[in-house]
RNA sequence: GGUCCCAUAGCUCAGCUGGAUAGAGCAUCUCCCUUCUAAGGAGAGGGUCUCAGGUUCGAAUCCUGAUGGGAUCACCA
């Protein structure tokens, strides 16, 4: 059993029976006791000193008492002012440690039963009109990132993606392209599809800037000139041909859409992430109306004299926002309600549907979640906008149609392009074949620009330097992978001189650095937990790179192979072992392989 | 202007539901490869946790206000 759980029950029975008094297990907190102090496990008697009625130290020392004397796990104690740190057992800890190795790559995870619940993680949801930015990897990471979580806290998690595949921004990828491209194609080019079309994108745009210069030179005023702009006006136009199912624009809308398909899929697949269902706006953005004029019947919306609808939300201390514009079409939002309901309505009833949208959404969020709720729907409140910050550069703020933007293709090349050069350097891999190399340079690249994200807490804006990114030394996931290689060395080597890790440890003690490291081991299922609550991959992040920092530390004090006593060689075997298999376990939960050799 | 988010070492970031002397990495300066992978380890310097109040036995953490930065308040998505 869990020690802080074993230690809160005997607390509570220890303030009964000296004390007389009834405290709540819930309000109790065990904490880890800090290094320069003896002990694992603190105590904080401050709470209970009233009830004492006496000094703190005395609180402390006959709570201790009691403690030592009625939980086996307990060896000894100390009391410092008003902390009482208990040193739990080696015992304890040496069969922690056993079982934990037991469970194998399952360790720390809670099985998806009969009985989980389900939760939909919709992330990437990407724009067909240019290709993915640092921005798209941050989200992606997120979204993947937190679906594994969650699937290891036992629920069973659908990760979705909405593509937004209409809209003026894909018309004028379009028009750009039928007017200055030449019937250029992917293969023509040599582009990658979502490149080719982010291209045309920009081309507009440059374009469109171009007309509204001229127009303004005639005395337009600038509002004016963007919409008079000829480009602009096709643009529109193309979207009413779209919308009405025009077939030559509908086909090319299949044909561009297609390529951009592809480049995707390309850019997924090497960032390592995936999806079980595909939602595409273009099906999509009709839903949702049929809702609003229901809200609209029972007199939760009203309509305005234009015959526009809007729910009035000046009482949760927000505006109007409109639903249906006077024409009767739907706006974003409205297909946000659509599909939420649609979804709720397919999976029933589900723990969450999680959104990854960064934070300039977060007020569409609140509205969304608000209007669900007026319109009746229990699970509003199921909803969970995680959202998350904006990743900025240290020249400035990235713009896609400026071009200014960190391509996520181009990044992945370049960091792979720095793991080749160093690890070549190190010349640690000459023994590997050609293919090996590549997916060892490949591995690592993709670590050191997925630890550099995913460390940061989500909410956060972070900053994102190429050139520190691709550092591999210190709090970088190549330092991790590193780690978990030299125990693979370590383990290869025992295998091949026949030292074997038994079930049971035929040892009664250790050291300080094999203490910290089992007793970091036995954290491992509580942040799990803890990244699943808060929505939070750093967490894991950050609590592997400080197992690793112990196994350092660990690994630089005691020999393993080197020692004398098979007793002693075969826990520190088994401890390395069971701290490879975290290590392996935690990074795919972030959606990070690690080698075995580097 | 309203609303929301952020502020910790020169830089990039941790710090769980309030607990002991606030921690890492990078950068700077030392030291450690005849020992299992030195992409490692040990050490030094570097902090009024933006500021001001408040709650508490105790505040980087909770509350209020201020300052600075960001986002948003579209008939774009």
């Amino acid at each position: 059993m869990n020690i802080d759980i074993i230690l809160t029950h005997a607390l509570v029975t220890a303030l009964h029976e000296v004390y007389e008094a009834d405290i709540d297990s819930s309000s109790i907190q065990i904490q880890e006791t800090r290094k320069e102090f003896e002990g694992d496990k603190t105590i904080v008697v401050f709470p209970y000193v009233k009830i004492a009625r006496k000094s703190p130290e005395q609180t402390a020392t006959e709570i201790g008492n009691y403690l030592q004397e009625h939980v086996s796990e307990i060896e000894s104690f100390n009391v410092v002012k008003g902390f009482l740190n208990l040193s739990i057992s080696p015992a304890y800890w040496i069969q922690n440690l056993q079982q934990s190795l037991s469970k194998g790559e399952q360790y720390g995870f809670t099985a998806v039963s009969s009985d989980s619940q389900t939760i939909m993680v919709e992330y990437s949801s990407p724009n067909t009109n240019k290709p993915l930015h640092l921005g798209h990897i941050r989200n992606n990471l997120l979204g993947y990132a937190l679906a594994q979580i969650l699937s290891a806290n036992g629920y069973r998690v659908i990760k979705a993606n909405l593509i937004n595949d209409r809209g003026i921004h894909i018309c004028k990828s379009m028009l750009a392209w039928k007017l200055f491209g030449n019937n250029e194609t992917p293969e023509s080019s040599g582009l990658k599809g979502d490149h080719l079309i982010g291209k045309y994108y920009v081309l507009f745009d440059k374009k469109h800037k171009k007309q509204i210069q001229e127009l303004i030179s005639q005395g337009s005023s600038e509002e004016h000139a963007k919409n008079d702009a000829p480009l602009m006006q096709a643009a529109r136009e193309m979207l009413v041909k779209w919308e009405s199912g025009d077939a030559e624009t509908v086909s090319l809308w299949k044909t561009m859409n297609e390529w951009v398909y592809k480049g995707f899929n390309e850019t997924y697949s090497r960032m390592g992430v995936s999806f079980d269902k595909m939602y595409y706006e273009s099906q999509t953005y009709l839903l949702g109306k049929k809702i609003i004029l229901d809200g609209l019947d029972k007199g939760i919306l009203y309509k305005k004299e234009d015959g526009s609808v809007w729910a009035d939300l000046t009482k949760e201390g927000l505006d109007h926002k409109l639903l249906l514009r006077p024409d009767g079409t739907s706006v974003y939002m409205t297909q946000d309600i659509g599909t939420a309901v649609e979804r709720f309505r397919e999976f029933g009833n589900m723990k969450e549907l999680i959104y990854v949208v960064g934070n300039e959404q977060n007020y569409h969020f609140q509205v969304l979640s608000i209007i669900l709720s007026k319109l009746g729907y229990e699970w509003a409140e199921k909803i969970y906008h995680m959202s998350y910050g904006m990743v900025e550069l240290p020249a400035g703020k990235m713009k896609s149609r400026e071009g200014t933007v960190v391509d996520a293709d181009d990044l992945m090349e370049e960091m792979k392009e720095t793991a080749t050069t160093i690890s070549n350097d190190l010349g640690k891999l000459e023994s590997l074949t050609v293919n090996e190399k590549e997916q060892t340079f490949e591995m690592i690249a993709q670590a050191a620009l997925k630890y550099f994200i995913l460390k940061v807490e989500p909410r956060k804006t972070m900053m994102f330097n190429p050139k520190e990114s691709i550092d591999f030394n210190g709090n970088t996931g190549p330092f991790i992978q590193y780690t978990h290689a030299r125990i693979c060395s370590v383990l290869r080597k025992a295998d091949e001189q026949g030292i074997t890790i038994p079930a049971t440890f035929l040892v009664s003690t250790y050291s300080e650095k094999e203490r910290e490291l089992i007793k970091m081991i036995a954290k491992y299922q509580e942040i799990i937990s803890l990244a699943g609550k808060e929505h939070a991959p750093s967490h894991i992040a950050n609590y592997t790179y400080d197992l690793v920092k112990a196994f350092n530390q660990f690994y630089h004090e005691c020999s393993i192979l080197n020692e004398e006593d098979s007793a002693i060689q075969q826990f520190r075997l088994g401890l390395s072992k069971q701290v490879a298999t975290i290590i392996a376990s935690a990074m795919k939960l972030l959606g990070i392989n690690v080698p075995e050799r580097m």
